[in-house]
DNA sequence: AATGAATGAGCTTTCATTCAT
DNA sequence: GATGAATGAAAGCTCATTCAT
């Protein structure tokens, strides 16, 4: 693969640096000053990438976006049946779940809670450039081909995939916040099976049943 | 009724002020001085009743737990059989929810994820009084009692209470969450619906289908 | 005696109050709040003995001075000799220092210092009614009788009684400002001494030397 | 002589308004707005240079008695004699008492009693990094060598050197204190004349007078 | 391109003082 | 007379942003 060029590899610097802070400060109370310092630029570079603190935090959301969505569409991509992708989207899930708690570094959660109180904010304001709730449509719906051809195959029963997609993720969002909240207070294998028994269990076509 | 004492009244002002100005603009940027505005009092008043923004905040949670508490503890003592009661707390939820939405004035929906956050950054910092994911937890086990009943009368399939009444609230908050953030894109009677299907159905025990 | 009526009891206790405070927290960082709160009555309360926070002050440096005065007088009215009167004015003051530094309630030492910036500060603005620096003499000056009395008897040498009364007076003040800043590190009993061999050998008039 | 570099000149300029400032208006009525006024640079530009209001006192503090001490040691590590020395550090001292009075600007008068009661105050309450009493008990010291001298070449009657230090300095504060704040009632060269009567002649060994 | 010194708007908080009761 | 709730001016301090180097 070729480097990245020596301008990008600074920008994924600073928002690398960037997520650290705002994860452990929150968006208001982290600071333009200790983003430069955690990325060893000055602090006037910051701005030479980005327009302002929150363009810069934009960009963040942009990126993690993009990285669920490169995750959750490879799954839905890949060349299991649609049974196995409804599982593994759940087991992918908590996996990324479990993975993001574990990175005391970075505190992605906070991340992504940051992002969904950034987005209802611009539902009210509306003064962000992107729609960031067309985004999470977006990725809600890496999951609807999926449900699609399970239905065409029979093995689930029919439903409306764009509802079932957001009922998915919307509560594995809430389950995730929630999870993270209780500090493991709860068991997250014992929730992944009760997980798949609502959501996979759920849709299943039980043709054996008749 | 009898008028509350002046103070609490004011006290009730206050705090109703700073819902709004904390769901428009944030706890961090949510200022007092505009919160005293909007309660058409001095700015130094507000500190005749709390102690500092901070603790302002935290009676604001507390009040709002109070509000939910009483509301789903209202539901789980009624008269009901299990499987109404359950229903009803989804329904309830949903009602919750629009009345929630509706409220322009508080953006209520706003400030539950601004409480959510503050959550979340005092699991990390551990900052605050009060155990915030306790009181958490005291809301979701309102539903364990009503779980119990039914599996005892044979309602209900057996189940962990403690981890169904989690994944119950924990994926209500998440759908509640995105539905706000997708401003009426998807319907709230369909998703009631489909969140019915997979919580209620998901558990009855269905003995009659031998 | 008849006792204070009850208006003057509580001018004294807000007083005794105020100074109490200003010594432990300086004149400006002292809050008639904790003042009101000490002398157990209403914050309006004060306000209805003393105009403002810079008067009630005035009004302590006048007790203070009037307390000054009148211990300095009686010793300079005492049946003593003139030689014995000087030395009784450095005990007098050295056991006063004492006092005031095991006064650790009032911090008197502090107060007085709180009045000497106040009236050096008032030297430069001029606000106060009372003219500071003459009040400062009148006190320096309750020595000067004795030391006429001296020179006249033959045991004292001649001197300008005014500048040796500014100079004993001042000195002492230095001396009592040092010695409560160094807690201790110096010999109340030793400094009394040397102060003496200064103060008094200094002036005695040896008529047996020759 | 090399001009003072950029940032060195900035943090003198900032103690040099400070202390304008503070000996006006003292340490807690004196803003930071002012002083940065008064230096001509913005209110955030105080915070690059200082930590807080309180460090900047304490660096003038540090400036103050650095300027004290390489004065007096001056005196001490001269070439005169010990007579000459003690009478040269009263003269050193009215002069640099004559030019705090005369520096209009600057009141440094004020500020040597601001930092007088700021030491007093910690004390108190032992906030500072220094030890304040200690700072002083050096500047007193520069003064022992001197006697020790005179001791040893019988210049100087036998006297704790300790003592006589403090009580020579101790005094020499009072008296400076005061003479400001008599503004002028008091000749300074009569005063200088009695100072060194006491001082002077009451440690001299009179050798010829047998 | 990279920097960080400089800045002032804007924040939270305190508190002397007022005044209706 | 006594009170303390109410207030807003005023302060210390922070920080996003700019800009000269």
């Amino acid at each position: 693969m070729t480097p990245l060029p020596k301008d990008l590899k600074k920008k994924e610097k600073i928002i690398q640096a960037a997520m650290a802070v705002f994860a452990r400060d929150g968006l208001a109370k982290g600071t333009i000053a200790s983003i430069a310092k955690k990325a060893n630029i000055g602090k006037g570079t910051v701005y030479e990438y980005f327009q302002n603190k929150n363009t810069l935090f934009e960009h963040i959301i942009y990126d993690v976006f993009k990285k669920l969505l490169v995750g959750y569409t490879e799954v839905a991509d890949s060349s299991m049946k649609p049974i196995e992708k409804l599982n593994y989207f759940i087991d992918y899930s908590y996996d990324y779940l479990d993975q993001l708690i574990k990175d005391d570094q970075n505190n992605q959660m906070l991340i992504l809670t940051e992002i969904l109180i950034f987005s209802m904010r611009d539902v009210l304001h509306g003064k962000s450039e992107i729609s960031l709730s067309k985004i999470f449509r977006e990725l809600f719906e890496t999951l609807s081909p999926v449900l699609e051809d399970g239905i065409k195959s029979g093995d689930f029963i029919p439903m409306d995939v764009k509802y079932f997609s957001f009922l998915f993720f919307a509560s594995l969002d809430g389950l995730g916040l929630h999870f993270y909240l209780q500090e493991g207070y709860y068991d997250s294998n014992k929730l992944k099976e009760y997980t798949k028994q609502f959501f996979v269990n759920g849709i299943l076509n039980k043709r054996g049943e008749k």
